[in-house]
DNA sequence: CTTGACCTTGACGTTACGTCAACGTCTAGC
DNA sequence: GCTAGACGTTGACGTAACGTCAAGGTCAAG
């Protein structure tokens, strides 16, 4: 009647290594255990086994298994709840596939490994985390899939057009420009425009981005050195800072 | 220029934790470490954290990281082998969708949540594995799903073949038969038959099982009591092993 | 009684960190 | 100079589900 651990682990094409790990966590325990230790299974555990390892080999966690054979939750409604991970993984792989393939087309074109050169030094997309963090804009999930989709022309484009509103500012800033004349202003409206267009920014779509979202982009350009430097200094990021938090108090 | 361990954390999105850990790693050492064991990172230490980020986002397993960084290994070598693997993980998704989706149903159509009574506790898929292992068959990937795919109609005409072919081989082994005999022998071809229009049965789909793979069958039908009950005690286990045999040697 | 097969518990390794714990360091304000 | 509080350090455990030794006890056959 009662078979040892390895036989019932051949017989249901397991392991002894893992009989006694279900023993350990208390989801089979062997139906005899002689004074020397050894543990036998009668028919009862051997279906209970199977029972286990069919579940198991739906992917369902231990755990799990252990509620549903426990009669603790409806194996339909376990099932189901499975079923919404599973796919939830499937989407995630999808998505990995294609960054993947991307990547690698991306490589073969001779592009760099990264886009850490992207926007010229000035990305964005690397700090949205950031600002969220430190300012508080809504909850979104960028990626720089995006730019790497763009076309060569399209990049080339993008960053002169990037380098110009830059050079705007600075100009305007160097000749003493105030944050809320007209000029600062149009200048606040032309970057706005811009942030819209990234994938990724709050408010992307709307064809304005979030005020706080700019309000938190202005305090980084003076705190971060890194994107200081991109204006030519701190003097110049916090005249940016001014004029876009001028420009989004009134429009956005 | 250097920035502290959670600077660079928030900086790139991710934790000090993080860091630490790809130092302790070896993946990324700090450009500089202080007297007081305080670490701190440049520009460059910035860049391969990005591009760390990045890979790790695709995917990649940190020493697969580590050997694309340090130019021990082509990036888009790297990247297509993890392509297949992650087509391998979709495609084995993919299936566990397909089993948890029937699995549901045919609990909702009032299915037991096992079919371990299929074949009246002769499953022969429960076997082969063992059967692999203790006389080298090919190898395979079986299951039951094939079983829980049919319809309640099939599978009772499936389980009157079963029993028909187990009681003819009782009646004739009770009967004195010899192996050789052409009825024993005609048993067998049946028997046979049988074993190949099980999906997963190793020469199924040639119209007849692998040769081993009866040999070691009969064995099994001899040695395991769970099966040699199913043919009324060893001595007639014996008798199908042996025509099984004869069988096998000369027509497969 | 021996030999070999089989059993036991214990413990470490796997992946990429999260999460304390205990304790040293830096910086700003008084 | 002192102190509080923020930030840094190393060390260690936990995660999922076992695989894989290691050291040593048990069982069945000859």
């Amino acid at each position: 009647m009662d078979r040892t651990i390895h036989d019932v682990a051949r017989l249901c094409g397991t392991t002894s290594r893992t009989l006694r790990h279900y023993d350990a966590i208390g989801l089979l325990p062997p139906s005899r255990v002689a004074g020397t230790g050894y543990r036998y299974y009668d028919d009862d555990a051997l279906v209970r086994l199977q029972r286990i390892l069919l579940l198991r080999g739906l992917g369902l966690a231990l755990p799990e298994v252990q509620r549903v054979l426990d009669s603790e939750q409806d194996p339909v409604t376990a099932l189901r709840a499975h079923l919404d991970r599973l796919r939830d993984e499937q989407n995630r792989l999808s998505r990995q596939v294609a960054s993947v393939t991307w990547t690698i087309t991306a490589l073969e074109n001779g592009d760099p490994l990264m886009a850490e050169t992207m926007f010229d030094g000035f990305d964005h997309t690397r700090y949205q985390d950031e600002v969220e963090q430190r300012w508080g804009a809504a909850a979104y999930a960028p990626g720089d899939a995006w730019w790497r989709a763009l076309s060569a022309v399209d990049r080339e484009t993008w960053k002169r057009r990037v380098t110009e509103l830059g050079a705007a500012w600075v100009a305007a800033a160097e000749r003493g420009t105030t944050p809320g004349s007209a000029e600062a202003q149009d200048l606040a409206r032309r970057h706005c425009a811009w942030l819209a267009s990234i994938p990724g920014t709050p408010g992307h779509g709307t064809g304005r981005p979030a005020k706080e979202y700019v309000l938190g982009l202005g305090e980084m350009y003076v705190a971060d050195p890194r994107f200081a430097a991109h204006y030519g200094g701190e003097q110049n990021a916090t005249f940016v800072r001014d004029a876009l938090r001028v420009y989004a108090e009134g429009n956005l």
